[in-house]
DNA sequence: ATTACATATTCGATTTGCCATATATTCGTT
DNA sequence: AACGAATATATGGCAAATCGAATATGTAAT
């Protein structure tokens, strides 16, 4: 039950993942990469809004996005009741630009997802301090 | 039995793939990532070579290889009893500068088995034409 | 026959999806 | 303030699917 304290602190401890092969692994999953790719274009967003987004089951969103976390790929920023995922801004200079590539080449990834999100009701507004 | 020749008929259909979730799966192996980067490093490497450089079975480099075949982003070439692996000339612009970017910065991933193939003896000589 | 390469098969391990459930935060009520 | 309901997110458990290694066997060239 202090599992996620501990989660926490393995996260704060360790430092950017820049290992290729797991980086790979991780986009190479159409929902992993996707999401990964809509984050970055839209700067932020909670899990919530990628659950209708990319029309899946929260558990699922939830899920994917820990193994991105857990990488290092994203960071998480929790205001209120939700939880925003972005990329972490210590990204290796090498996985920002091979993301820049893959995002470039690759608009049909998210363009349905995008949609999708833009005809969601009631987005959560970030509530910055 | 006629397996191997359907085979090399579908790939002289199939144009490059360039679906990103794909490929990304197939760079997110080890000695996948590892071998496309050696052979990319190297310009043609037969599946001897390979075999010592990484220091496992012939079937296992063979396997995997078929994987970067299938995807499209090594092509072969036979030269009598060897069969040379290249990348392909017809990857994707974005996909060659994944692969320069991942080369440049993880250098590591094929310094080991670079010294392994200079150390072997008896390297076949490509018997161009 | 020998060397080089490809593939099929089998099997154990890892991964994935889904369901239910646990935890965290907010809000409304009292 | 304490309580409870509602919303958002995370995770544990289990079955199904996928993956990977190893061995054996098949094909091609010399």
């Amino acid at each position: 039950m202090k599992r996620h304290v501990l989660h926490q602190k393995e996260i704060a401890l360790k430092p950017t993942n820049d290992n290729p092969v797991a980086i790979f692994k991780a986009l190479g999953d159409e929902l992993r990469l996707a999401a990964l790719l809509l984050i970055r274009d839209q700067g932020k967003l909670c899990v919530c809004e990628l659950t209708e987004a990319f029309e899946v089951s929260q558990p699922k969103v939830s899920r994917h996005l820990a193994v991105l976390r857990d990488l290092g790929l994203v960071e998480t920023e929790r205001h209120g009741q939700w939880v925003y995922y972005y990329l972490s801004p210590r990204l290796p200079a090498w996985v920002s630009r091979v993301l820049d590539e893959t995002a470039r080449h690759n608009e049909a990834l998210i363009e349905q997802p995008l949609e999708q999100l833009q005809t969601m009701a009631e987005r959560p507004g970030v509530h910055c301090p």
